[in-house]
DNA sequence: GACCAGGCACATC
DNA sequence: GATGTGCATGGT
């Protein structure tokens, strides 16, 4: 059967992309927070933010014992902005906690396995509907803090992978998002590693300004710039 | 001192 | 529907 050349990073790579990942860095053990609140108040105060400042903010919190739906909920905005001061935009991150806690008692009663009893098509769309809760967000919390299938994709994806041709840097989010989903087995603790290993790869070695050198993909995706593999 | 980081909402055309 | 802008800190 005839097998045609290619030079752009194919969805039946994305397999193989993980393995080499995985393979250098070993499994990352996400998400780096403690409790599925803490994992929920991480990806609203991570949102266009390096992490070691979340961390900071976090750090904060948890020492004024505020990380806890009473304790975000018992405090007023602008004291809560003043805790989170070092993850920045911290008043419209501040709003943002509210509205997702406000959320989670409003529509079940403060109780996360009550959150985590519904279809995640339903989830996705509530979520979606708090203010401050966008796609990726929203992700995040399905997938780290409820252990519910949603592959995320975020700035690292989108720029390592356009950058081999998988696809456009600004095809819709949910376009990419049907990508993986369709390319990988449908398996909760792959989406869970496999973008984790992604933000690994992108730290160390795909900010925009590239740091190629030592990146652990650099043999797999040379060998498709060069033509070398074929389809499979 | 410029550039960047695990987005999102809103205004304007 | 596409494009531009505000939000802000701390590390490189």
């Amino acid at each position: 059967m005839h097998c045609p050349k290619r030079d752009k990073l194919r969805p039946s790579d994305l397999l193989q992309v993980y393995r080499i990942l995985r393979k250098a860095f070993g499994h990352q053990q996400w998400w780096p927070g403690d409790t599925p609140l803490e994992i929920m108040v991480g990806a609203i105060l991570t949102q266009n933010t390096a992490w070691t400042n979340v961390e900071k903010a976090i750090r904060i919190l948890k020492a004024a014992k505020k990380l806890s739906m009473r304790g975000l909920r018992g405090i007023s905005r602008r004291t809560l902005a003043r805790l989170i001061r070092p993850a920045g935009y911290f008043n419209v991150k501040a709003d943002r906690l509210k509205s997702l806690m406000d959320f989670l008692v409003r529509e079940y009663r403060g109780n996360i396995n009550r959150m985590r009893a519904e279809t995640i098509g339903v989830l996705r769309g509530k979520l979606l509907g708090v203010k401050g809760v966008g796609p990726e967000t929203a992700d995040s919390i399905l997938l780290y803090a409820l252990n519910k299938r949603s592959f995320v994709i975020d700035a690292y994806t989108r720029r390592i992978f356009s950058r081999h041709g998988l696809a456009a840097h600004d095809l819709d989010y949910e376009k990419w998002q049907a990508i993986f989903e369709a390319a990988l087995p449908r398996d909760t603790g792959l989406y869970n590693d496999y973008h984790a290993q992604i933000v690994r790869v992108g730290k160390d070695h795909c900010r925009k300004t590239p740091r190629c050198g030592a990146c652990p993909l650099n043999s797999f995706f040379e060998g498709i710039k060069n033509n070398k593999i074929l389809c499979k």
